[in-house]
DNA sequence: TTCCGACAGTGGGGTCGCAAT
DNA sequence: ATTGCGACCCCACTATCGGAA
């Protein structure tokens, strides 16, 4: 199959936004192709290379290269070359990278191009990626759409279901079983803003610690431990505290989810920071985990001495979790008979937050393992902080934002009358907002330079807020974790917003 | 007809590792 | 040694479509 034909889908696709007519265009083009294609045109369809990154990114690809006028790479060649890119290590290999990216360029019409550079750099923005390349899957090989997903989630990727689907028809889902050893896509949770809500939704539930440090999810099979993350890597050889701990459970064959953390010698947990820098080190991992220990701490069972557990109840999986893991080893957690019984949710937050954790997952009694759509059976609650603090100025939008200032930079008060930028932020504006917000600041702007606009600072914008952690960027020392508006305060004068002693005073636990 | 679940898009900060400067 | 870049960790929120109620 020739690229052009896939990248003039792609633009297809990407200009309808009705889901159904996107579906129907994605099943023609996967129902053309040969199976040997099938490999990589559906990832590329769904706006994903098959060989993961490349270690190229925007700064390489931005450098223009004459385009192609007539349309001839194949999408086999285009895969041979990424292939090809992906394995250039050692020095001057970021030359090397550059001159195969030129020579596949060079070779591309304009719209190829284009679409090269959405694949590469990860922004396809077609409004398709995998929940929809998988309706079009199913609808190109008359599978059952909830069949083909949750194969997705056995397999962990949507590339081996498609190559087997298109290659064997139906039949091959079957094949994709629970297997100890091959990881599984994560269950995940949504948000709820309280305890009360949460149970009010669920009824009779469980609460449990949630944990603010890496989810692991960790298979056994004997003597062999496998220890993945959310997006399934590979992480086995950087915690040698998790394959023991696994190896000394008093199972031979079972998949277990769970979260790792690092706690103090108080038993406190560290800040996530703490955790994950210690869990993203590669480098004499011995000497890390000596001055960084982390512990595996699990809250449910996947799979237990050869028995798929997917299914069954929350309940049901729970008691097999604990009867193969002792207690410490497990998420604290509290049985909730309803909303008649919210007070004990409420307690057990408080005193889980009182223990240093970031909230609370209130997940149904009954509710199977599952990563596809099956509504929300877990929902986390954290406490949200809020602050006033000052628009020092806002950055240009991309995409569907284009033309609106978008990103915030916000700034507290400091002692001698100026402003400390805290971080940015651009999530929780609604389309209304984002109009007002572009013309008021321009109203504002003092200068212009690239993205980023500065204003005059005037502007007081309420800010929800996680927690407060440290930084080597900003001049406080500190910045706001997960930082997003929730309303303009035209009401308040600068004068009246948030200073960086009251924000480090709120948090004395997180120092500059 | 209205409601609501699922999805895509829009990016945030931090840390590590590697190659280039 | 320091800097720049890319890969991955953590993540919130809104708009929209389309099926469920």
């Amino acid at each position: 199959m020739l690229l052009s034909r896939l990248a003039g889908v792609s633009q297809e696709v990407a200009a309808t936004s009705a889901r159904s007519h996107k579906i129907a265009l994605l099943a023609e083009l996967f129902r053309e192709a040969e199976p040997e294609d099938a490999r990589i045109v559906i990832p590329y369809l769904a706006g994903r290379l098959p060989q993961g990154r490349l270690g190229v990114g925007w700064k390489v690809l931005s450098r223009p290269v004459p385009p192609a006028a007539e349309p001839a790479l194949t999408v086999r060649e285009v895969d041979a070359l990424l292939g090809a890119l992906g394995k250039v290590s050692g020095p001057g290999s970021q030359a090397e990278r550059a001159r195969l990216v030129g020579e596949l360029m060079g070779a591309a019409t304009e719209e190829e191009q284009r679409f090269l550079f959405g694949l590469i750099t990860g922004e396809v923005r077609q409004g398709a990626l995998d929940a929809v390349a998988v309706e079009g899957l199913a609808r190109a090989t008359e599978a059952p759409p909830d069949a083909v997903r949750r194969a997705v989630m056995l397999a962990g990727s949507l590339q081996t279901v498609a190559e087997a689907l298109l290659s064997q028809g139906p039949e091959a889902l079957e094949r994709f079983r629970l297997t100890v050893g091959r990881p599984v896509l994560p269950m995940l949770a949504h948000s709820a803003s309280s305890v009360a809500e949460a149970v009010e939704k669920l009824g009779a539930c469980v609460v449990e610690e949630k944990l603010d440090g890496i989810r692991v999810q960790v298979h056994r099979d004997g003597d062999t431990v496998r220890v993945h993350t959310r997006t399934l890597d590979d992480i086995t050889d950087r915690l040698p505290e998790v394959t023991r701990v696994a190896r000394e459970l008093p199972g031979e064959r079972f998949i277990l989810d769970g979260e790792v953390i690092s706690f103090d010698a108080d038993g406190r947990p560290r800040s996530f920071q703490e955790t994950a820098g210690r869990v993203g080190s590669r480098v004499d991992v011995a000497t890390v985990a000596r001055e960084v220990p982390v512990s595996p701490v699990f809250f449910d069972a996947l799979s237990v001495d050869g028995r798929d557990l997917l299914d069954l109840p929350f309940t049901e999986r729970h008691a097999e979790l604990a009867r193969l893991v002792p207690e410490p080893m497990r998420v604290r957690r509290t049985v909730v008979s309803g909303p008649d019984d919210v007070a004990t949710a409420e307690t057990f937050l408080a005193e889980t937050l009182e223990r240093g954790h970031e909230g609370v997952v209130v997940k149904s009694l009954d509710a199977p393992y599952s990563a596809g759509r099956r509504g929300a059976s877990w929902l986390k609650v954290k406490p949200v902080h809020t602050l006033d603090l000052v628009v020092l100025a806002a950055e240009w939008g991309h995409g569907r934002r284009t033309g609106k200032l978008s990103n915030l930079h916000l700034g507290a008060r400091t002692a001698d009358g100026g402003y400390a930028m805290l971080g940015k932020t651009f999530k929780g504006m609604t389309d209304k907002m984002l109009a007002w917000q572009t013309e008021r600041l321009r109203e504002l702007a003092v200068e212009e330079n690239g993205y980023v606009v500065t204003v005059r600072p005037e502007l007081v914008v309420e800010i929800a807020y996680d927690g407060l952690q440290r930084s080597t960027r900003y001049p406080a020392g500190v910045t706001l974790r997960f930082a997003r508006v929730v309303r303009y305060r035209e009401d308040k004068r600068p004068e009246e917003a948030d200073t960086v002693e009251t924000v480090l005073a709120a948090h004395p636990q997180v120092r500059p």
